[in-house]
DNA sequence: CATGAATGAGGTTTCATTCAT
DNA sequence: TATGAATGAAACCTCATTCAT
């Protein structure tokens, strides 16, 4: 209504340039804050680094939460998508796992906010990255049907990642590719040679009901006292 | 000023019953608020469910890293002391390993602040409970020499205890018992009739001086860009 | 540099033709805005329902003072000559000063700008519109000369105003027309039979000099106690 | 369970004497405050005027409403028994009302967040103040029957309250007293000797459904327009 | 020596105003 | 000239630590 450009109607206003170049400094530069030290950061410090005014950073993202999710939707999903692409170029099934862990692991495991929310969600699949990457594992797990030991569930892989992540974030500033270990003993393990059957997993949706937790045969018991 | 003086002991010892008790009764409500939320904690909710005050508290450990501290050697030696009892009383060297992993797993994986330390520590051999740990998987190597793949070493089995750790908190209130599916993989991954070496362990001690971080082969670089 | 120079003029006027629709959108925009929600508004709101952007909302207000003393003036000045017009188009002299009122607390009185302006600055003159609404009612009070109540003044029929404003500003919302009986008690007690003279309103000017505040008999002095 | 007192157990630990003055150091300073400036106040500035820190009154009243909550029942309640007092004292009904009114409009009317409160609350009677109030001018209606003009409710009598004490809060800092003139005037409306019927409250509940706000006749229409 | 109230720096979020495009 | 992104000074609230009683 007010302000008619003549005949460039068609043509948006052009100065967002920087506004874009804003918002990806800070989705940067939160990226970067968060993967070094997780959710509980100062928003003045993903401000700092971005270059921008607080007012800035909550222009684009107006609540903290939203920015943080916005920087993990991105980084999870560019997660999934390169170890998805790890496994794609493998030469075979069972090499395909193989890559597909050895990049999740390489690639992002060390970004610490995305291994506190993996680790706070992996059960809800409401994330799209999450989803992204349990269909990358279903279709391994497809893929090496008959190389996998039997009983294995995609959720046992998407645990051992969750797993193997949390040893790479605690091991990789002091013995870089230790975990690298770990991940051949696990993937050893999953193979077909092994026959036992894998424990049950007593309750494959939520807690069961009945008393609770009444897991700890000897441990002491004060975690679980009340008061 | 003197060390021990008989007759001022008895003077002195007489309001230190409370002093002791107190002191216990601190750290018994900080091993479960612990262990409950982990070290993000408020320190007043430690004093109320000790129900002393803060100035108590404070004159018992003056920073609240004190109290933690000292609740974690604590907590952190019954722990190693529980799994060394169960692998003790195993009937072979494998059923001793097995019952060490699922002795600690079930007994205090579910203590949030023990494994928020153990992630943060394991490299760091300052702590009296991670010595223990480190004997007792010591001595479970010797023991299982000939049934254990050539080349584990004790840091491998104690990384696998802090990643298994990991899985049992992420798991254990909606998916009980699932970690041991991925404890029984990896265990039987450690077996000796697996033959490939495992992957060097590059770094032995700390990381290795040079170009700062270049793990990672196609992952985005912004975790590793400074600023 | 020249005043008014007749082809300087048709140059100027093209790009100002915007300019006023502009600025006519924002003070339009503005009035709703501080009608629904007093001063205390966001200065984005404005923006958003003018369709301009800040800067040219700032470009002719420079200050958020500036944009809402504009709409108040023109408001209050066009309220207080609906009621003017209402008082012209009555039968007879009380005819006239009970339609004042209905039309003047009917028809802006929900304007929460406006009220809250009315009651800060009644006392200030400086105000075009106050002027005007106070001529009115001068012209009112004149004509109802031996109908009203001996010694009532021009200011305590602004006041009643401002009074009732505040009442239909609290009432209309849950109670419409509620504030009509308040109207028709305070005009019966304006009316001639009433003899008795109203108190002496002791200070016609500003403040008096002198102790501050000892109006108050018995209420507790806090309200007052400066700190 | 921790420091028990040898034989004191019944007496209370005395250290309270400091906390409950600053308690009532916050509650005074924040009812000057409130009373000066309303609801709107910085916190910081009633810390500063009670001479105590943030962290004190948050511990006395976590959030900033609390505080405002527990000053302003405080302070109506008190203004409402002050009130009813006043009218208890008087010698006839007619002069109870009298008193009640100006007591109450001498004593706290200048509170501004007593009566903003007020205000946005007296249609809720959920505030036991407000209650009070409400009793107290039953109690004079049914003292005054005779005297009141027929179809006076106790609704009307508090609006006339409120409506009044917003008088008194535009008025007593320049023009002390000038409220009373308003006062007499409604007060003569409400004696028996008018007798025209009061027009109806046509929604004594809530709004009525149908078309929103048809009520003004003849004024602008962008008070209501939306958007 | 025990108590728990007091402290104040630091965290997130809002909004009047300015300025690059 | 119009735009709306950028700014940064508050505002509210939390919590490790100290201190008067």
């Amino acid at each position: 209504m007010a302000a008619q450009e003549p005949e460039d109607t068609a043509r948006r206003r052009a100065p967002r340039v920087d506004a874009i170049r804003n918002r990806e400094a800070i989705v940067e530069a939160a990226s970067a804050v968060l993967a070094e030290q997780g959710t509980a950061v100062d928003v003045r410090e993903i401000a700092r680094r971005s270059g921008v005014g607080m007012g800035t950073l909550y222009r684009h993202f107006p609540k903290k939460e939203d920015l943080v999710h916005t920087v993990l939707r991105k980084d999870f999903s560019e997660w999934a998508e390169s170890a998805r692409q790890a496994a794609v170029d493998a030469e075979d099934p069972w090499a395909a796992l193989t890559a597909f862990y050895e990049q999740a692991l390489t690639g992002y495991a060390r970004h610490r906010a995305i291994m506190e929310n993996f680790s706070l969600t992996w059960t809800v699949p409401d994330l799209e990255g999450l989803q992204q990457l349990r269909r990358v594992i279903e279709r391994l797990c497809a893929g090496a049907a008959g190389l996998l030991r039997p009983g294995v569930t995609v959720d046992d892989l998407l645990l051992l990642l969750v797993s193997l992540g949390h040893a790479v974030q605690i091991t990789d500033d002091c013995r870089p590719q230790m975990w690298n270990r770990l991940l051949r003993i696990s993937l050893d393990g999953l193979r077909a040679e092994h026959h036992e059957p894998l424990p049950a997993d007593t309750a494959p949706g939520t807690r069961p009901p009945g008393p609770d937790r009444e897991v700890r045969p000897s441990g002491p018991s004060h975690p679980a006292a009340g008061s």
